[in-house]
DNA sequence: GAGACACCTTACCGTTAGGTAATGTATAGG
DNA sequence: CCTATACATTACCTAACGGTAAGGTGTCTC
């Protein structure tokens, strides 16, 4: 599955668990599966697991078997791959968008 | 409906036809509900007006009415702030990607 | 002001998506 | 080997979503 078109990965980052998933892998680098479910304690372990083969099925993520626990790492470039297309068309306003989100992190105003 | 959390936006944006809709109003400018009917053959139009709410919740599009019809536009802005946070925590992937589409589509070999 | 028109709103319906629970499979340890 | 562990997989249930159809509201035209 590895064009992952516009549709399908707007589809997949639809759910807000998904997303989580990603920016943990993101922030903490790969992670099994067990870790990932002890952040979601609303959640059954094999659900993350279903949430993450549908992650597997797009490449977003990727695994490798680490004795019999599982490490899920991210992909961001295939993510930033699939996304690229659609973002092109709307780069003049979230690159403002950006500098401005930029600016109030730093506390200070914007230029205007 | 104003703040449009990261989730709330996603999970507008989740479907096709509403992205095919903020596509339209993005490259032709503002449309009408009829307009952009036309461009759905398999969509009756009162799907598109539903839609139109959903986007027009969370102030991705604005209406005007022009007698009886009613001219729906995109907020891009909107769209470009409320995706920006999110956007903020890939920013280097995702801006690599475009560097390499914008050579892609210059049919020219990336720099390597 | 009566009708046509453009769109909105509501009610309803089938499909899909996300959740749990139960079962299956592969690996580590005693 | 036998058991426990760590995930994967399957079956099942419910809620949410996208779609149509029918009725409502406001506006233009004659």
């Amino acid at each position: 599955m590895l064009p992952s078109t516009t549709d399908d990965l707007f589809r997949r980052l639809a759910d807000p668990t998904r997303r989580h998933i990603l920016d943990l892998l993101a922030e903490r680098g790969p992670l099994t599966v067990g870790e990932l479910a002890g952040e979601f304690p609303d959640l059954v372990a094999s659900g993350i697991s279903k949430h993450l083969m549908v992650l597997r099925a797009a490449g977003l993520v990727s695994a490798t078997r680490q004795g019999r626990q599982r490490l899920y790492q991210i992909d961001a470039d295939r993510l930033a791959e699939a996304l690229a297309p659609w973002l092109a068309k709307y780069e003049p306003y979230w690159s403002a968008a950006l500098e401005r989100l930029r600016d109030l992190a730093e506390g200070q105003e914007p230029p205007h």
